[in-house]
RNA sequence: GGUUCCGUAGCUCAGCUGGAUAGAGCAACAGAUUUCUAAUCUGUGGGUCACAGGUUCGAAUCCUGUCGGGAUCACCA
């Protein structure tokens, strides 16, 4: 593009695009020939810059894996809550979580995740005192169910007799808002809220109880899922922290005290409202707990960044928090990142789990395992797998298809999932990636057999797809930067699909072991090998695995 | 109502730090397999980039406004 050099130069842009051209050409081996079209400077890269392009890249071994920046960054996620299982909404948050703490990693930084659980709170009483009314003394073992979903189970269960409640007191004349605040049942959750924090044992050892019961089930759905974290900090242990730096506050005058004693800070210069820090009773709130995990969380890390990936109707209270933290004047008040993501929506709607039109993680990850043996049995190359191999598979290719789903998508847009449709095994998805790897795979087998040994060589003669493969990979360092510049699975998930479907093209239409040029077929399959080994790399940062055969 | 995010093909999405004829996949249609895995490849049709102004040699991209949708604006978490 010769535009910017128009006016300075006072030329017409031909004049300056051949310029330039013939310089180049004249005056470097990378040029081998241009053209000028309506002021764009057209070069064509001389096939041995290609070559050595791909040499290069060939011999870095550490290829795709930028320098260390010996900083470390903290990746927030999952954040579950115990009193229901996971849905489909908690399968974006996961995936993006691990999926950026992956990218981060690769970007050179020492990556800390962490999960935060909502483990207590007038919503865990609620599924605490339905299973204490109506549990008859069930477990997992007894009932069949996950610790997670018989949990859950009772705060459905809560939430129908709660509803019964609700109607009876309307019935006698109370109006709605009234009702929901006097059903007996709710006001028995409050009391035993307070039992709980007053460490009444009775409600204590439930509350162990039915945790250890979720906190089992979540095992289970974290290990299919192929996530993990570092740390977890739980709410019951952290929601008493916080209050210190009101006081702190308080003198130095960030935050000011009501009448009624309660505190708040002024957040109105920066465009936004007056917000709540403590109640008038002395107890914290939501924002309070979450400064002083901050705080516990910079202790045990000292990270330089934080990035928590917390739903976008989060946005306004993280916007609150990092400005509060930047006010006290912590050491963490740089550097927090609050990775806002959309809803997951059904065609139906909001997903609203008491209303049963939620999607389950594990139902969800179940039936596109089913799917994914459907398929394979029908079309796969399996032959010679144990039971344990194809059922290996099966489930990575499940995962695949549904990570890539989810991560493919621009994070911070809302989504479509339509049950129905479900989720595809063909075109721009994680199997298409998958399989293009597989086929390399089978081809370096191959090669194996035939003791053809892949390398860089003098082939000079590259075929149009060739080039375009060679370009991409060149592109790969890049692209991990931006992702972890921006924090987006969506930049690889795009980039491992465009590598996979240029291979694809190279694959269909040139062939490699009928090759008689023997330069030629050792340069294929090295770049074959490479092509296999960046796909297998980008699609780790997303947290998906690919199979040698499928 | 204030704030904020979004609006691109029938559907799901890329492209947004300004550049050429706006790209993929699905769906539809037509082809490709005696040859390395056809979960693949090639081609055809499909667009007032929500709308209107502005900035610029040049706008899907930047600015302003309008319309439409979501989220949020709790002494809940």
């Amino acid at each position: 593009m010769v535009f910017p050099y128009v006016k300075a130069l006072r030329k017409s842009p031909v004049e300056i695009g051949n310029a330039i051209g013939n310089y180049l050409v004249a005056n470097t081996s990378t040029v081998s020939s241009f053209n000028v079209v309506q002021g764009f400077l057209n070069i064509s890269i001389a096939d041995s810059a290609w070559v050595d392009l791909f040499t290069s890249i060939f011999k870095d071994k550490t290829f795709g894996q930028l320098p260390d920046k010996n900083e470390v960054v903290m990746v927030e996620y999952s954040s579950p809550n115990t009193n229901k299982p996971l849905h489909l909404g908690h399968l974006r948050n996961n995936f993006l979580g691990f999926s950026v703490s992956q990218i981060l990693a690769a970007n050179g930084y020492k990556v800390v995740k962490t999960n935060l659980v909502n483990d207590r709170g007038i919503h865990i009483c609620k599924s605490m005192l339905a299973y204490q009314k109506f549990g008859n003394g069930e477990t997992p073992e007894s009932s069949g169910l996950k610790g997670d979903h018989l949990v859950g189970k009772y705060y459905v269960e809560f939430d129908k007799h709660y509803k019964v409640e609700i109607e009876a007191l309307k019935s006698t004349g109370l109006s709605e808002e009234d009702a929901k605040k006097q059903a007996p049942l709710l006001l028995e959750a409050q009391e035993m809220l307070l039992k709980w924090e007053n460490g009444d044992t009775e409600t204590v050892n439930l509350w162990k109880q039915m945790n250890e019961w979720v906190f089992a089930g979540f095992g289970q759905t974290y290990e299919k899922m192929g996530v993990s974290f570092d740390k977890i900090y739980r709410e019951s242990e952290t929601y008493l922290l916080g209050k210190k730096f009101v006081e702190e506050g308080l003198k130095s005058g960030v935050f000011f005290q009501k009448e009624d004693n309660s505190v708040w800070i002024d957040l109105t210069e920066e465009g936004l409202d007056q917000k709540l820090v403590l109640r008038k009773d002395g107890t914290s709130v939501y924002i309070t707990q979450d400064m002083g995990t901050a705080e516990l969380k910079y202790n045990d890390f000292k990270m330089s960044k934080s990035v928590y990936v917390v739903g976008n109707e989060q946005d306004y209270h993280f916007e609150v928090l990092f400005k509060i933290i930047k006010k006290l004047g912590r050491p963490y008040s740089e550097g927090n990142y609050h990775l806002s993501y959309g809803m997951v929506d059904l065609p139906s709607g909001k997903m609203k789990s008491r209303e049963g039109t939620v999607v389950d993680a594990d139902d969800l990850m179940q039936e596109m395992t089913d799917t994914a043996r459907e398929r394979t049995l029908e079309l796969g190359k399996t032959e010679g797998f144990s039971q344990a191999e194809a059922n290996e598979l099966y489930h990575t290719l499940a995962m695949g298809a549904l990570k890539y789903f989810l991560l493919k998508v621009d994070p911070k847009k809302r989504m479509l999932f339509n049950p129905e449709e479900s989720i595809d095994f063909q075109g721009h998805t994680g199997t298409f990636i998958q399989f293009a790897h597989a086929r390399i795979c089978s081809i370096l087998r191959k090669a194996h057999e035939k003791g053809i040994i892949g390398k860089t060589t003098d082939y000079h003669v590259l075929h149009e797809a060739e080039r375009e493969v060679i370009y991409l990979l060149s592109q790969y360092p890049q692209i991990v930067a931006d992702a972890g510049r921006e924090l987006s699975p969506a930049l690889i998930s795009q980039y491992a699909y465009d590598l996979a479907k240029a291979y694809s093209r190279f694959y269909n239409e040139i062939n490699i072991f009928n090759e008689p040029d023997k330069n030629a077929q050792q340069f294929r399959v090295a770049f074959s090998g490479i092509v296999g080994e960046t796909i297998q790399k980008a699609m780790s940062l997303l947290g998906i695995k690919v199979p040698s055969r499928m």
